[in-house]
DNA sequence: CTTAAGGTTCAATTATTATTGAACACAGCC
DNA sequence: GGCTGTGTTCAATAATAATTGAACCTTAAG
């Protein structure tokens, strides 16, 4: 969150950390690790492509997490590779959008997840013939039955939730 | 996930099992302890309210966790509390209606966070008076600007949301 | 061919979070 | 009073997740 020597100087520097702190609570909100928010931070501060060497000076973070930090930023589609010729380092820049820093935690983390739940609940619609006890087998009916419609409505609103916070 | 002697014999206890499993899954979608999703589905998958001990002895799991798992989902308006004159005992029924724990996340966990992202964002502002140089400040000015404009539309969305899931 | 810089991977370590269990509080009973 | 059942709290511990760093791969330069 701070220089790597810690003493920001300039204002710059005060509000870039500023942005960091704000990127760190943000990702944190929708679960994910907070060097992900850090590194997006540096780079949505930052007016020109940086290095992963850049990233690690600036934070104070190891080769390993900020390579792999910008690995995942990429799948997320939330930060961009970009590439010089005549410079055998890749520079990243932050893509500012937020949307797909969203959409991407939406769709690599939610969905997969929904997805599964879904599975379980066929499963369950099927099991549940096996049970004998007709009130008891009426009674989860009805709670499985309210578990699927809220699964569908879950797929129904995140298709709606990304394009509405869509810039 | 299992009875505390993990042996689920009854095709009852095999549903309830995958009821709980459904919801062990879902509470770490939005990141709150998996305990707290154990315990909401086994007060879910059950047709009459239950005690603390019941669910100790369901689950296998502490006083403790127990305890401070069912405080958590009270407060998160998720479970009810049930007392009948002449027991000592208080039972516990969930709240079926999921709006009450997908609200109360959004209500202890989300809205915090986003208003303490908001007023990151004014003191950000104020200091952006500070940068002399005027390209880095209208640099800072977009980009902080972006992040209001998602910040207001996230605030705004929420109660949406919450009216989209109830039912 | 050898060296070095840029990057990735993954087992080991460290930091963070969740869970436990022992101490405590309260209420009713004997 | 002392004893028992129900429940809470919180420091200590265990489980989980994130981070590191060493080994490794490529590519380009000397």
């Amino acid at each position: 969150m701070m220089n790597a020597d810690d003493k920001p100087s300039t204002e710059a520097e005060v509000i870039d950390d500023r942005i960091l702190s704000f990127f760190q609570d943000g990702v944190r909100m929708i679960g994910l690790p907070k060097s992900l928010g850090e590194i997006y931070g540096v780079l949505y501060a930052s007016p020109k492509p940086m290095t992963m060497q850049d990233l690690i000076n600036r934070l104070g973070i190891s080769k390993g997490s900020a390579s792999q930090g910008l690995k995942m930023l990429r799948t997320l589609g939330a930060v961009r590779q970009v590439d010089y010729r005549d410079d055998r380092k890749t520079y990243f820049e932050a893509d500012v959008e937020l949307k797909k820093l969203v959409g991407g935690f939406i769709r690599e983390e939610i969905r997969p997840h929904l997805k599964s739940g879904q599975d379980k609940l066929a499963r369950l619609e099927r099991e549940l013939d096996k049970v004998d006890d007709p009130e008891l087998k009426a009674f989860y009916e009805e709670r499985i039955k309210r578990l699927g419609r809220w699964s569908g409505k879950a797929n129904l609103v995140l298709p709606l939730l990304q394009k509405f916070l869509g810039e």
